[in-house]
DNA sequence: ATATATCCCTGCGCGC
DNA sequence: TGCGCGCAGGGATATA
């Protein structure tokens, strides 16, 4: 499911439920999902108050009473649900149950299991192994054209395959790297290194526009995702490109069709004529 | 160091 | 209706 505006969907559909509730209870069903969980997750969290909930790029962080972390991602069909109270039949799915002083309880589903669950204690965060390498926040200001510029400089890789590369910018999938290319007018098989200046302003641009208006939307909902409340998200209704192989390109509208190409084993949507 | 391939796992839609 | 196939929003690891 989540590239960024999804997890940042998650994120504020927890927060007016997390924000400031004790872990009463915590309920693991299986040892692992990508990962074996932390030792002794249940009882590391039972008593503990969530003091905010963050995300950076694709992961969600749980910030707990004693400046411990959870650092959470969701994989490719993981999902928050929150319920009004722990629902007799859980999901085969529920890999993860928390109950709170309040009463809501908050289920982490995930079908696929290519999620993940880790501890961060006080201070390990900024050296965190999953977290160190990853690039500036594209909404953010570290993310503009002349930093992205001197990150492509020399790059031979395809662009798209950059703009998936967490290293060199966070929070970005396969959805909006395909959204963000054909809005900005770039080919996803250019060499990265090989843009011009424009096409390098244009391409930030396009990533913070794209960005901010699939989290206005809610997120994309393909058949996973929904925000925590159980509503979906609505922004693949605005998709120019993604899986729409065959279709009219939106843009050039004269008769050139939106085409597929795999790169790096992950399909690319794009008009070959408005991308050039 | 950098660029691709493979694998993890379940579920869904499609064509037959 | 049932079955096999291809495909899926991510990313760590191996390999050239």
């Amino acid at each position: 499911m989540p590239e960024l505006p999804e997890v940042e969907t998650v994120r504020r559909g927890l927060e007016p439920v997390l924000l400031g509730a004790t872990f009463t209870q915590v309920l693991v069903r299986r040892p692992n999902l990508r990962r074996p969980f932390p030792d002794r997750l249940a009882e590391r969290l039972t008593g503990r108050k969530v003091t905010a909930l963050r995300r950076r790029a694709k992961y969600l962080l749980v910030d707990l009473s004693g400046g411990d972390a959870l650092l959470i991602h969701l994989g490719m069909s993981g999902r928050m649900v929150i319920s009004p109270a722990r629902p007799n039949d859980l999901d085969k799915h529920d890999h993860f149950v928390m109950e709170t002083d309040r009463g809501p309880v908050v289920r982490f589903n995930d079908a696929r299991r290519f999620g993940s669950v880790d501890w961060i204690a006080p201070g390990e965060e900024a050296g965190h192994a999953l977290l160190r390498d990853i690039g500036p926040e594209p909404l953010g200001d570290g993310f503009s054209p002349a930093q992205f510029a001197n990150a492509l400089a020399g790059r031979i890789a395809p662009i798209k395959a950059v703009l998936l590369d967490q290293r060199y910018v966070a929070g970005i999938g396969n959805i909006y790297a395909c959204e963000a290319l054909h809005k900005a007018a770039i080919h996803p098989a250019r060499a990265a290194g090989d843009l011009t200046g424009a096409e390098t302003s244009r391409l930030v641009e396009a990533v913070k526009t794209v960005l901010a208006a699939a989290i206005a939307a809610g997120g994309s909902t393909l058949r996973d995702h929904q925000q925590p409340n159980g509503e979906l998200g609505y922004f693949q209704h605005r998709f120019q490109v993604y899986g729409r192989s065959d279709e009219a390109c939106p843009r050039c509208g004269a008769g050139a069709v939106i085409e597929r190409l795999v790169q790096s084993g992950r399909s690319s949507f794009f008009c070959a004529t408005c991308q050039p």
